[in-house]
DNA sequence: ACTTTGACTAGAA
DNA sequence: TTTCTAGCCAAAG
């Protein structure tokens, strides 16, 4: 399968950097407006170029973050108003809205 | 070249 | 509601 273009990678890199404060975005999300075909890629991608990123405003699509981060996470998105309940973020409330590669 | 891993998800149980 | 399963697909071993 195609590797992940340099492209792809800016891409997303550009979205999550697009997102802004207070508000979050799911890994299908970003995906799905880079054009790429698996919610897995953002996350390959994240895992080796996101460490400069506002990271912590990714979720997955249950709205509760990746297992490992999800103490960092939900503590810097409260600094910046986005509240969990139990774990995890009400999308309905918080999520981001993107422009898909239209049609 | 093959197998396992992983910052995912939708659907079934 | 939660946990489990199958599908996913690039990267790492």
């Amino acid at each position: 399968m195609a590797p992940i273009s340099d492209s792809d990678v800016e891409r997303v890199r550009a979205l999550v950097r697009a997102i802004p404060p207070g508000t979050v975005a799911t890994y299908g999300d970003l995906a799905a407006a880079a054009g790429l075909p698996s919610p897995r890629i953002v996350g390959t991608i994240l895992r080796q170029d996101g460490a400069d990123l506002p990271w912590h405003r990714v979720l997955r699509a249950s709205g509760a973050p990746a297992p490992h981060l999800a103490a960092e996470q939900l503590a810097r998105l409260r600094t910046e108003g986005v509240l969990a309940d139990a774990g995890r973020v009400n999308l309905a409330r918080y999520r981001a809205t993107f422009a898909r590669p239209s049609s």
